[in-house]
DNA sequence: CCAAAATATTAAAATATTATAATATTGTAA
DNA sequence: TTACAATATTATAATATTTTAATATTTTGG
């Protein structure tokens, strides 16, 4: 149990700031690039880009570069799934 | 959607700590002691008693005083079913 | 090549969290 | 009433997060 609530809490750590778990939940909806983040989460571009270092460097997203563009998606189904019960719950 | 971010994120802040975490998790089995808490989760009552004020003070738990014990459970409904819906996709 | 758009990095001040120790309060049994 | 167990509070140093501004890198159209 030390074990997995040591995981999870630093998952869901990722996920407690608003912005960023608002982040989480749009690409949860399916990828994204970085602009189409930043206006979706009207978020400043040095914020965003600190944010997504962040859960990339953390294992919740990952991208890939194409062109000028980065897309990013969740990277594990299970935070999808844990999103989308968290969307049922409280939205 | 902005509003539930800030909501839900604060939430998911307070159980974004382990030892916070493992607390709800306890709780969400049922009321409990802060001494049974104690021997549950391996912690200083100094801290547990502050993670419980914390809990507390944002909504997460209640609790109530019973001679020299304090009885401590989660207090949204919804927050068992989140915290339910953890343990499945985790554990 | 050059300019502009998209993205990333660095730096630093303000704020919040964590861990720990010390002390205080409350209730109960002797 | 005294001592002890259970719980709460306060204080503080160490650490992490947040916000913001400034700068750098990468890519593409002209």
């Amino acid at each position: 149990m030390n074990e997995q609530c040591e995981e999870v809490a630093k998952l869901l750590k990722n996920l407690s700031h608003p912005q960023r778990l608002m982040i989480a939940c749009h690409l949860a909806d399916g990828e994204k690039t970085v602009s189409e983040l930043q206006e979706l989460c009207v978020i400043s571009q040095s914020q965003l880009s600190q944010f997504l270092a962040r859960m990339g460097s953390e294992g919740l997203v990952e991208s890939r570069r194409e062109g000028q563009y980065s897309f990013y998606r969740v990277k594990d189904k299970r935070i999808i799934q844990l999103l989308s019960g968290m969307q049922k719950i409280f939205c």
